[in-house]
DNA sequence: TTTAGCGATGTAATGTTGTAACGTGCATCG
DNA sequence: CGATGCACGTTACAACATTACATCGCTAAA
């Protein structure tokens, strides 16, 4: 089986496993799952913060996404309960954080457990992804040759993508 | 010539060239050498703040520095100037921001171009560094690779340090 | 010597991101 | 019913960052 062609991110050196790149309903389905396998709840908040979450492809602040949120339910939603699920999420492996912008970001294979590499395009702010394992694990690899443990490595890069530069 | 023994954050898979590990007075003169080299003032202001972040051992926010520059001057000074005076610092690589902890900490040697890799520990906070020009190397190609141009890679690990695990 | 320009810094205000502490509603279970 | 636990609400505040504009001191041109 092979990843679809839609899946631009792809490139050379992926590791030998394939992922599911969801996106819309099925996305939703497949962080639910994900979710529920994690013990917690799906919650109706919940899934409002991953829907508004998953419609972004840049890296969405918690305040963009407590607007809409807001927006949606007609009721103001507190940037903490925010924070609060984006946490959760992140912890779960549903959504990621952009370290270099604040900002967090769907992860479209969760139930699938990668360290990631993010590229960020200073110009348009989106956001797309790598998963190279040979990469990450060198990454880890050194961390943990300098006597670091339970490492989580934050790799990311800032640049033009090719639609901007 | 061979990197001094107290480099300890030095590891395996060095790229060929050779660093000046600079602490201290030495550190400052060379900051001050880089600062003039790339065609800008070595200020009291830029000496004082650039002394202050060199102290640091752990990443130091802006409001860290602005703290202790203003006890060291007897006379505030504001986090807007700390903010624009580290801009400049990082722009002439004199420092660098440590995206995962919003803050920044002192190049230890200036004057030579990196990609750098750092190691941050969630317990203590300290922070030290390997340079590993093949991994970041393979960072850039790989974002290379996926269209973008302009690189500038963010590599940090997080994790706990030999002496806190 | 004035004055015009410029770079560095000061001041004030404001915007953005993130947390802490505590309260409320609701379901489950004894 | 009452107790427990979890999700979420509300308020306040802390931490990080930027913007706009003022001032100061230097130097170069008039």
């Amino acid at each position: 089986m092979i990843d679809p062609p839609h899946a631009s991110a792809y490139i050379a050196n992926m590791a030998s496993h394939h992922h599911h790149e969801h996106a819309g309903a099925s996305l939703a389905q497949a962080a639910e799952a994900a979710l529920v396998e994690a013990g917690e709840q799906w919650t109706d908040m919940r899934s409002d913060i991953f829907a508004v979450l998953a419609t972004f492809e840049k890296p969405a602040s918690a305040y963009d996404i407590a607007d809409l949120v807001s927006q949606k339910r007609g009721k103001r939603v507190a940037p903490n309960s925010v924070y609060r699920i984006l946490d959760l999420f992140v912890t779960t492996n549903l959504a990621r954080r952009v370290e270099s912008a604040n900002a967090y970001i769907a992860n479209s294979h969760p139930g699938c457990l990668h360290d990631c590499i993010f590229l960020i395009c200073d110009s348009c702010g989106t956001a797309t992804h790598i998963d190279d394992d040979a990469l990450t694990m060198s990454v880890r690899a050194a961390a943990e040759h300098a006597g670091f443990a339970q490492v989580r490595p934050v790799i990311e890069v800032r640049g033009k993508c090719a639609d901007c530069d």
